[in-house]
DNA sequence: GCCTTATAGTTACCTAGGTAATTAATTTCA
DNA sequence: TGAAATTAATTACCTAGGTAACTATAAGGC
């Protein structure tokens, strides 16, 4: 019965990998959960929080205090949309301004977590996880 | 530039895989933090806290936390060591006897979400994911 | 022996993310 | 059109796990 040595690792993984990236981030003023907003906004631009949360698969409320963290940050700002209940979120232009600075902080750290472990292993594992995930949802 | 990718996926997967199990224990009235330090005094029979933070990886606060709702559900015992510092925890009669049922419980989850996933792609990911913990920790 | 340092556990407080219930705006449909 | 159902976001409250500060006991150095 392997299935529970997996479930334990990854666990355990997760945790370390997220902690680390923390870490790193402390000194930029922010924590990983807002950067992985940021992230997903640079790329896309403007989004409705409801987009947000599809992208990262994270429910509503969390995605809330996140936003509204940034948004005292100053790093984001919430425009009213065409449908009213909607609010369009897009990252400040302090935010731009910053961004390589954050993002070379998160490579950095995951390269150095990755550093050791060959970049084929690195290709194998990120393929089983995302064909496992594919099943899963 | 995969480490984003790898991280995000790993991240999601692992949220997925707690909410699921979370989700099957519920009738049961355990929560999976909860099963994963029964399941370790299940194999080791009495550990201090202080071990099963070292097993689970996992701070003493959230330990302290989990065992004393367990200790109210009647499903821990803590017993002071020779070390009066120390706290000997073990599995009651009554967790004992309800182990097989919730052993099942997650078997059968675990192996619900394994299912579409070949066996020798489990034992691979499995490998991975332990090669690479192991050069983190 | 005594004082300092280290260690086990707890408490308080923080982020991360989940569900349930609520509100306000939008759709649907009879 | 007007009532009912749906949806986006928020609020309140829960578990999970982290750090910092604290208490009580144990170990070491003098």
């Amino acid at each position: 019965m392997i299935s529970h040595e997996i479930f334990h690792t990854l666990h355990q993984l997760s945790r370390h990998l997220t902690n680390k990236q923390n870490e790193a981030l402390k000194p930029a003023g922010l924590y990983s959960s807002q950067w992985a907003v940021i992230y997903v906004l640079k790329q896309k631009g403007s989004l409705t929080q409801k987009q947000l949360c599809d992208y990262l698969s994270v429910e509503a409320p969390p995605m809330t205090r996140t936003i509204q963290r940034l948004v005292k940050q100053g790093y984001v700002k919430q425009l009213p949309g065409q449908d009213k209940r909607e609010k369009h979120v897009q990252l400040t232009d302090e935010a731009l301004s910053q961004y390589s600075n954050w993002e070379k902080i998160v490579s950095d750290v995951n390269n150095g977590l990755l550093s050791q472990f060959p970049e084929s292993s690195q290709k194998e594992l990120f393929h089983l996880q995302k064909t496992w995930l594919k099943q899963l949802v």
